[in-house]
DNA sequence: TGGCCGAAAGGACATATGTCCTATTCCACG
DNA sequence: CGTGGAATAGGACATATGTCCTTTCGGCCA
């Protein structure tokens, strides 16, 4: 996590994303924009919480870690999403684990300053409902959905989210799994069905297998593959 | 669905729940007491929504509809809960059906009272927001089990939930289930698998089958079976 | 009363996924 | 350069679940 000072960048996202008048006078001053790297956690469950951020920039993927120690991906946000609000409101630690799957940028609000203000505020309440609302409604879908789709269509919805909308000029796309073990964990299955998926992926051409690194080919099959549901 | 005209009964929820002085005083007039029998839709996915409703009395069971006409169950509520906050809020038709599981009872605020009072007032909004977290995290917490434990594990959460607590002074429960196939797609499973389940559980004794009911045997068994986790 | 029908029980088989193991590959480190 | 280990690829088999179909059962109606 690193701080940028930069009061101009700050307020260009604020801008972008509308965010001018959302808080009090003091929360504005107390707002700093903070940066984190490539897979780098934001914050782990169980973590008191410092901060209510906002994403502003980049993207992020939530997932649980279940008290057998496995985890389970939840969903990715993109901005403009909120981190925290949940813990923040109601008093509590970190319920899941938020990682940077790119370079990110957050607006950060110390949990102090929130206090003494956004909650009595009701433009940032109403806020924070619909944020709150638009978790719960895409969340229960995606829920839903995992529960009817076998780990194929999984896997190609995480492809697709993973893979950044930028650079898709090229048809080629390359998925950064550190591990594949770990992403099987985060799709709720095992590493041995993932791989048969990849194999029946490559062997269809609609990846290419790289080491350390997966290639995506065709992107429409995939996303034929993957119903139309998306895990952003 | 039935109003109940007794202003009596209405302050005794209030005061039960602790809601009094959570609305502006507008918003406490227009509230009216509302009864649903076993078995009827207090909304219907795709319903527009008159009113925001808490739960006060008795259980209802959410569930989701799926464009190819397939239903999934969400979860259970028990007081207090909210009916209709996220639709309320980000104006938007019902995303789920409610059913009633038993005589229950709701404070209803009509839609027009809420807009006038309640999107002004800080403790309101603080309200939603805790009852939207509550629900965030109960369900993912109850959908990332979904995807880890068996329809086995699964069923026998679902019983445990259904059967009433107070009636638990036998061993024996029963379980309305007007069709069977129905409870098989709110488990996210087929008609067979279920069928299956039943039948193991009925060879191990835990269960009963009864013409168009199921008695439970033994509570604690289905209670290990669950993993601790319920639909509640 | 006899027959039809919806709901339920269950057989047969295919598919999705899990578990356990083994082989291969590549890189870091001595 | 050789070796061990971590990550990966994939074989063999068991289990969970889905799909399709047949049978049974009980109630309702002509």
């Amino acid at each position: 996590m690193r701080k940028i000072q930069d009061s101009g960048a700050l307020r260009g996202y604020m801008d972008k994303h509308r965010l001018s008048g959302l808080f009090g006078f003091k929360t504005e001053q107390a707002m700093e924009l903070f940066a984190f790297d490539r897979g780098e956690i934001v914050c782990a469950s169980g973590d008191p919480l410092a901060h209510l951020f906002l994403l502003v920039e980049g993207k992020v993927k939530i997932y649980k870690v279940l008290p057998n120690g496995k985890s389970i991906l939840i969903r990715f946000y993109n901005p403009l999403s909120t981190i925290g609000d949940l813990e923040m409101l109601s008093d509590q630690t970190a319920r899941s684990t938020v990682e940077s799957v790119e370079e990110t940028r957050f607006i950060g609000i110390s949990r102090q300053a929130l206090a003494e203000t956004a909650s009595e505020d009701p433009a940032f309440l109403r806020f924070i409902v619909k944020q709150l609302a638009t978790k719960l409604d895409t969340f229960s879908t995606a829920s839903s959905l995992n529960l009817l789709y076998p780990v194929e269509a999984r896997f190609a919805s995480y492809l697709l989210s993973i893979t950044s909308e930028e650079n898709g000029r090229e048809q080629i796309e390359e998925l950064k799994t550190s591990k594949l073990t770990e992403l099987a964990e985060l799709l709720g299955t095992s590493y041995r069905q993932l791989n048969r998926v990849i194999a029946q992926f490559a062997r269809d051409g609609l990846v290419e297998r790289r080491r350390g690194a997966i290639l995506v080919n065709d992107v429409d099959r995939l996303r034929s593959l993957s119903n139309g549901n998306l895990y952003s």
